[in-house]
DNA sequence: GTTATTGCAAATTATTTGCATATAA
DNA sequence: TTATATGCAAATAATTTGCAATAAC
């Protein structure tokens, strides 16, 4: 079994232990996102599911993003520019850098930071319940310093 | 001349500087956000621009946000739940800590975040453009530790 | 057999735009 | 005077929802 099939198991599992019902439509989607390693928007996730079964619905698509997302089986991204982005959640925390110029996404992860946003919130008198920091960048032009 | 005048007198001459006119609507917009210590969307910053002069429309206040915008006069935020939500960009800058409850946010500044920041995109080849760093935050239940 | 789920189309929400008219400079 | 800006209403874009039909368990 791939590490992929592996992925889209551990989600419908995820599902199943919820109660909700696994339908083809469903599967379908699981599958794309399990496959997926970028971070497509709902149209491009029913392009892609559509590949797989044909009769996936776009409002579907949403009506189980939203499904998952509420199982914690995905994240939902708000990128600038343009509608939501998805991706699976099995991956370990971490944060995105945006290229403005191409919308290609890198994940990182910096301890330092996410230590120091606890801190932060903690000082109002806050506890963190989670938290976005998206860094917007533009690839840097040949002249390393 | 108070504060807030002189903030909307300051947001004034950076139209005019971009030789923008300056509108019996503009000029109400710009008072309502000079006098906003808070992060109002579009809907209210309308009904707060109509107590000033009742013929703004909110195709106007659209228009006019993008304008402000365009200047660097404002900032616009797009937290989680709801439109985009504005703020006068006259202060030295800083991040958000949203309130999950009750949609308050707390403004603050972490110098050694921003350090990192550009670190990490620096080791990405990259250059920093402009970030988002938003705590999503419940305020700590009375037992402070 | 039940009840959740689906596709479709219509509804919402936030925002933008075309156009004839009004107005700042 | 003259080009920019405005209000209004219609247009988009992303997402949600009502409903009768369908399918998972």
């Amino acid at each position: 079994m791939t590490d992929i099939e592996k992925r889209a198991q551990e989600m419908e599992e995820a599902l199943r232990a919820d109660g909700v019902r696994l339908t083809r439509q469903r599967s379908a989607l699981l599958q794309v996102l399990a496959e997926s390693g970028d971070h497509p928007d709902a149209n491009e996730l029913h392009r892609r599911a559509q590949a797989v079964d044909e009769s996936v619905s776009l409002a579907t698509v949403y009506r189980t993003l939203t499904v998952l997302e509420d199982q914690g089986v995905i994240h939902r991204h708000a990128f600038e520019g343009g509608g939501a982005r998805f991706e699976a959640a099995d991956m370990p925390h971490h944060d995105h850098l945006i290229d403005v110029e191409t919308g290609d996404v890198v994940e990182f992860r910096s301890d330092k930071i996410e230590q120091l946003q606890a801190e932060i919130a903690r000082e109002y008198g806050y506890e963190l319940v989670h938290h976005k920091l998206e860094l917007y960048c533009r690839k840097t032009s040949g002249n390393g310093s």
